[in-house]
RNA sequence: GCGCCUGUAGCUCAGUGGAUAGAGCAGCUGCCUUCUAAGCAGCUGGCCGCAGGUUCGAUCCCUGCCAGGCGCGCCA
């Protein structure tokens, strides 16, 4: 990792410990804390070691703190100046800046001359993973039988940014785009077209013409309970391949699904894999599982009791599941038939590759807009792919699921499953990254017809059975509009093909980090007017950033044309740029911002938190924009300027990484 | 009933066993002949849900309580 800041800081504890270890005679465990100071006079990292040490070593605190100055000092490490003791006894670190500055611009030399993540060490791209481990990560999910809404839109940006962040971390990532193609979902879709006689105008995209026949029939089967007996003989003449009805299913499923994928390519989100729910039945997966569980010896056959008949593993012993009823879940119903978790086991065996089989596979899309292939699983092996060639899918050293947070009893039940049938090594890898769920402010809930005024909820509920949601395509076209009348206003000459460009990147920009931006476990309260918001801690604002620093080096003469980022900081000569003695304080903040860029990538990318890198790419650009706003540029005098430019050139290069992990574009001008 | 999550400024959210609890939005005051005002500066605004405990020190850790959300099938 090429954090200078983390270097140093891991020096710093090695320094310390040791001092420890020293004074103490003895070995020095627990924690060092490092953070900055409340007051930057202080230095530019402070930690309460001594305090808290003082009780062991019967010392005051502050008599402490001198004497491991004059071990630090003894043990010059690179990018720190010196030490101070401040308050009760915490000693402080000031940082060697120029020291620092020179290190930064080398990072963004080396992120320059290399072409992507994982070839190099510059900002935010670590080198592949000498292990060469793969991550599965499992996202969006959507059931095939109406468009995509903003509950699956914070689903699809979450993975999105899990399989970038991973990536940069230097982890081989394959993304997968699961499927439930089966049961009563699509049956609706071919009941209501069969019964409501509803065909979709011809300018209607028809994922959201089955956004409202799905209503339509919930709607009909309140009123008409002998249609619910229909939708179950629909769904058998389904499973049983009748012709009248199985292939318009499948149909239904397919336009479906390729609606949610336009919808989230226009996101710049992409998959290497579709994997439908009946693949997973037609190829036998549970069968297969079945018998290799068996061998295990965990799973239970049941001969008397509630469960008689039934195949059970039981889960009593572990303490996540003490408190229940009836903790033994049942796998196989008594009638033989395979429950939903079942399937579900057999289906997380195989991301792992250790099923014993694979499905069929074909090309679904040649090349997605960002040019890579989508493949998707078939069950047929005579409709694969001609050559019968393609990529290894599944076979996975760590699995995340991306799944809202009402699913995690049945992710514990899959997870606790795998350990207690043979497959531990499975188990401890499998990781449900779970969210909270997307509801609706009431503002949001009466635009969309719900009666607030009846009760005095601050939330409400999404539903899809009535209709009660916000399409992920309505949120960014209007977005798109907003976005649209920003630009018009500050580039009349744009042409309508460039103002629909800048403003979609934008839109774009403006959704995906709201999406991101809030922490997994926060109900995100979906309101129109926030979601489209472009001022303060937006997408926009991090954008605008990498804009002004663009706008710089335009006039500095580093970029070609004007709307171009590509390439121009090369002719910077990186090595050779003179870094001043003293920075100005706003120099020296947006130095150690960008310092710390690979530190905080790889936290937020090993434990799996892109709230982390969203709030660290904040806070970089608002750094960049107090240096913009205090310290002049261009009018600098020699060789402040040619510092600054770098400087400058540094941060744009740095920022584009940073968001591009997020997936947000980076538009030049804005 | 049991379990999980959440309670921080009017609203939406950060935050950490340590020094004065931070942003954004909203409100009020200013700043575009000066590298893009999608910006910046300032003001107003906090029993960090409540009560105990541990600690030199608790918004953070522990216990209890209160409030809200979600989950607990031989459904998917």
């Amino acid at each position: 990792m090429t954090s200078p800041t983390y270097a140093l800081e891991r020096k710093l504890r090695e320094e310390i410990r040791s001092f420890f270890t020293q004074s103490s005679g003895g070995p020095w465990s627990g924690d060092i804390p490092l953070a900055p100071p409340p007051n930057l006079d202080f230095g530019d990292l402070s930690t309460p070691i001594c305090l808290s040490a003082a009780k062991v070593l019967r010392d005051r605190p502050s008599a402490i703190a001198q004497r491991l100055i004059d071990h630090l000092r003894a043990a010059d490490i690179p990018g720190v100046k010196d030490y101070t003791v401040t308050g009760a006894g915490f000693l402080n670190v000031i940082f060697d800046s120029p020291g620092l500055a020179r290190e930064v611009l080398s990072l963004a030399a080396k992120t320059v001359r290399t072409s992507g993540p994982g070839e190099d060490e510059g900002f935010g791209s670590m080198p592949a993973r000498p292990d060469h481990a793969k991550v599965v990560i499992e996202h969006t999910n959507i059931n095939p039988n109406k468009a995509a809404h903003i509950g699956h839109l914070r689903n699809a940006c979450l993975g999105d940014v899990l399989v970038r962040l991973k990536r940069r971390a230097g982890y081989q990532v394959e993304v997968q785009n699961y499927i439930d193609d089966t049961g009563t979902t699509v049956a609706d879709i071919v009941l209501g077209l069969e019964k409501l006689g509803r065909r979709p105008r011809p300018d209607e995209l028809f994922d959201h013409f089955c956004w409202d026949l799905y209503t339509d029939i919930n709607e009909e089967y309140t009123h008409n309970p002998a249609l619910k007996e229909e939708q179950k003989a629909i769904l058998k003449r389904i499973e049983d391949g009748d012709p009248s009805v199985a292939p318009m299913a499948k149909d239904i499923a397919r336009r479906v699904v390729k609606g949610h994928l336009r919808t989230m390519w226009g996101l710049g989100i992409f998959y290497d894999v579709l994997t439908w729910e009946s693949d997973i039945i037609n190829m036998g997966f549970w069968r297969h599982g079945f018998e290799r569980l068996k061998e295990g010896g965990s799973l239970i056959h049941e001969t008397e009791g509630p469960n008689a008949g039934c195949w059970v593993v039981k889960l009593g012993d572990l303490p996540e599941f003490a408190g229940l009823e009836n903790p033994d879940k049942v796998l196989v119903r008594s009638n033989g038939t395979a429950t939903y978790v079942a399937k579900d086991i057999a289906y997380q065996m195989w991301k792992f590759g250790v099923l014993g089989k694979d499905f069929c596979y074909t090309v679904h899309t040649p090349r997605q807009p960002n040019g890579q292939t989508l493949w998707t699983s078939i069950s047929d092996p005579a409709q694969g792919s001609p050559d019968g060639e393609h990529p290894t899918f599944g076979k996975a050293n760590v699995v995340i699921n991306v799944i809202d947070i009402r699913q995690k009893y049945l992710q514990d039940i899959l997870r606790y499953s795998l350990q207690k049938l043979g497959f531990p090594n499975e188990a401890a890898h499998s990781i449900h990254f779970g969210y909270e769920v997307v509801s609706l402010s009431p503002d949001t809930a009466r635009e969309l017809g719900v009666d607030v005024e009846a009760n005095e909820k601050t939330v409400y509920a999404m539903s899809g059975r009535k209709g009660i949601g916000v399409k992920a395509d309505d949120l960014i076209w209007r977005a798109v509009d907003k976005a649209k009348e920003e630009v018009a206003r500050r580039h009349p000459e744009f042409s309508p093909t460039e103002l629909e460009d800048l403003a979609t990147q934008i839109a774009v920009g403006a959704i995906r980090y709201y999406m991101v931006k809030y922490n997994i476990n926060s109900l995100i309260v979906f309101d129109f007017a926030e979601a489209l918001s472009m001022q303060g801690n937006t997408g926009p604002y991090l954008q605008y950033a990498h804009a002004r620093a663009n706008s710089i080096l335009r006039k500095a003469g580093l970029l070609d044309g004007a709307t171009s980022s590509s390439g121009p900081q090369a002719a910077i000569d990186w090595e050779k740029v003179e870094v001043p003695a003293y920075l100005e304080p706003a120099e020296k903040a947006l130095v150690l911002k960008m310092a710390e860029f690979s530190k905080i990538l790889d936290d937020a990318a090993e434990n799996n938190v892109p709230s982390l890198f969203a709030d660290y790419v904040y806070s970089l650009a608002s750094t960049f924009t107090d240096f913009y706003e205090k310290v002049k540029v261009l009018s600098a005098a020699e060789p402040e300027r040619a510092f600054r430019v770098a400087l400058v050139a540094a941060f744009a290069v740095a920022m584009r990484g940073a968001l591009a992990a997020l997936g947000l574009p980076a538009p030049a001008v804005m």
